[in-house]
DNA sequence: TTGTAGGCGTTATCAT
DNA sequence: ATGATAACGCCTACAA
């Protein structure tokens, strides 16, 4: 019989903090405003509070420390209760208690009521970790995204965060920044834990990482962006059709000189497909893309600089609609709009991509394209349930595309 | 001796898609624009492209299947390659690969090139879980966090994992939706995962949740607001703190009438301490607190909301100066004050918390308060590491108080 | 219905 | 420097 080490521990009763204010004027100055002062609230400090003692709550039968049963010495344990614990507790022995969690139909019912007792008592939680070892099921799936921060990625995160919830799967993530390396070394670290599945949000991938993704038996989902010809699921929307649906909204309205406005993030292939997808509308219309790349990679720094480059250019020759790269940069681009003497959408329509919560809200109201994450996301770990339950004989890959809404509002009115 | 058995799969080469689009409008309004009129891109639909087939690429030795070695019937196997595939391969014994990772210089040079060459060519990677079961060490942090999907928690997403990537701990995320019921649950699933350390966003918890942490032997950190007397480590600032300097910005100005607004969320509490530390410094300067609470409880709609009522009081007797419980809120104010005939900040001094991107650029631009979400999510879980490293045996509950900024702008100043 | 005996892939311990 | 062995906590096959 096993026995588990009891470790006790104090837990001390009050952490008490005390605010020391530190106010000061630090000189940073955003370009857009002439007055903005910076005051510094709270400094940083650590307080380390009176050590008190609560009631050590020694549990029922705290599992006392035998001598070794073996002459060999004891592994490091986990010092939380096990199925043997819980068994002994109870005088049953340890199946028992497995069967009792996954097989409860199969313990009398005098027995399942003892256990339940016992398992309150000592709020003993299966070991996942043990579990996933022994059957090899129900373990992890991994997902590596480009951006955490990202509102729409978040979503994503959202989606498949709820269906794996739903299917017993724990969610692995992990951050790539939009880089090739960051996502080889994520996908290294989720290799280790032999993750049911993956889900990745690029399709460009270094050549170590798709070594790998070969090798790797397991469903992989490529997520967000639709491309053919991958050997891997696709979920999502096509960022080529995108572009498309803007550029022939404005082309049906009668505009000849229309522009995709890029921002500098070079790494972003979405956005570049996006302008593509604009540039194959517009020849097929019979105009000239024009697709033009500020050198700021923030999002309102772009939109600041192609709104300056715009208001230079001679009414005659000046893009009659724009169709900015994301929702940040037309937002911007329609605040800053007055500032530059150009009229939105008099002058100047305007269309963004992303349907952020303010594009309702401006004057004008922006026209965007509104994708959906959540779906996206949910989608794509629901993929990875069907291929699991599908087992490796499944029938290649899926492609899946997700609805896309052109949400048209005021910005994109082209007059005459 | 153990061996895998050998399982092949056939990866299709193409999946074809094709985009099959449908064009038509669904009457979608939103209360915000007259005309917003939504047109659907792409429709879902399911691809199964032609199966082909790849060069199988049985590696090096394909792991045959031998009879059983005992006449017991084997246990679901991962189908990977393990230490002891490794070992054989390479003639050694497999504690001999197990060195080779941890302990490296302890194995011979001869050896170590052999075995190099053997994890070149099957692609080996140790398994995490076996690990993690064996040595009782490095394994997971779970964390919950209030709502994934806004930017400032995901900033706190992004300062865990850098932290935890540099530590080899690997971070579960869970999302509670500012429920507690939620948050109980996500407890439940991480304490199967025996996690070697908690952190979570909020200080009240369900009694249930309460339970659960109280009998884990491990460090539980309460990130994002800093709360005196609780049991466990807090990081983060006070949200009383950040109340009362917006109020206190208001005050030194010279304005009487200060409203704090509200959105209808009722479970979110921490904007609700805001509002507290504003009413406290309204009390110290012998003014008349003024908290409204809007019936929306999404940002936009609040902040019309309370915007219509601003515009329908009597100028004599309406707030100078308005304190929103978020930046959103208060952006929406801005956008739509000219619509309620008031003028910021002439009629009415604003002010927001959070700095949204957006907030910068604005006009006028909007003065707020900027935590620091990167470098709270970040100390939480360097806090998490000292703890796992110093023991259980630590001296108690931190309180790390992390700066905050008061971003001074345009829609505050008070004229007259 | 309940119990016994391995085994999942790894590492700690002890022996060579 | 290398290997044999048992153990981490759980689960499945089989026996009682």
């Amino acid at each position: 019989m096993r026995v588990s080490p009891w470790k006790g521990r104090c837990q001390p009763r009050l952490g008490r903090g005390c605010y020391r204010l530190h106010f000061g004027i630090a000189g940073e100055m955003k370009p857009v405003t002439l007055s903005e002062c910076i005051i510094r609230c709270a400094n940083w400090s650590t307080h380390q509070p009176i050590l008190g003692s609560m009631p050590t709550d020694p549990g029922p039968v705290p599992p006392a420390k035998t001598a070794a049963t073996r002459s060999r010495a004891s592994r490091p344990r986990s010092g939380t209760y096990t199925v043997h614990d819980v068994a002994r507790m109870a005088g049953v022995s340890s199946v028992t208690v497995s069967r009792y969690f996954n097989e409860p139909q199969k313990v009398s019912e005098a027995l399942r009521t003892r256990l339940a007792q016992v398992i309150e008592q000592t709020g003993y939680v299966p070991n996942q970790v043990a579990r996933i070892l022994a059957t090899n099921q129900g373990g992890v799936v991994g997902a590596v995204m480009q951006n955490v921060t990202s509102p729409t990625f978040a979503d994503m995160v959202r989606g498949m965060m709820d269906v794996a919830e739903r299917n017993d799967l724990q969610l692995l993530l992990a951050n790539s920044h939009f880089s090739r390396d960051s996502e080889a070394r994520a996908l290294r670290t989720f290799a280790g834990w032999h993750p049911r599945a993956l889900i990745l949000t690029r399709g460009d991938h270094s050549p170590e990482s798709d070594a790998l993704l070969a090798r790797l038996k397991v469903p992989i989902v490529e997520a967000w962006e639709v491309h053919a010809g991958r050997p891997f699921h696709q979920v999502g929307f096509s960022q080529q059709v995108v572009g498309r649906m803007l550029a022939e909204h404005f082309v049906g309205q009668g505009a000849l000189r229309i522009r995709f406005v890029l921002n500098g993030a070079v790494e972003d292939g979405r956005a570049t497909r996006r302008s593509e997808g604009y540039a194959q509308a517009m020849h097929d219309a019979g105009l000239v893309p024009d697709v033009w790349r500020a050198r700021a990679s923030d999002d309102v720094g772009a939109a600041r600089e192609a709104m300056a480059a715009l208001a230079a250019m001679p009414p005659g020759r000046r893009p009659r609609a724009v169709i900015f790269a994301n929702d940040n940069m037309a937002i911007t681009a329609i605040l800053c709009a007055h500032s530059h003497g150009l009229a939105i959408p008099g002058d100047l329509a305007v269309a963004g991509f992303g349907d952020a919560p303010l594009a309702a809200v401006t004057t004008p109201s922006l026209t965007t394209v509104r994708p959906d994450p959540y779906a996206i996301g949910s989608r794509a770990m629901e993929i990875v349930v069907t291929s699991l339950h599908a087992g490796t004989a499944s029938a290649g890959p899926q492609v899946q595309e997700i609805a896309c809404d052109l949400v048209i509002r005021e910005s994109s009115r082209v007059v005459r």
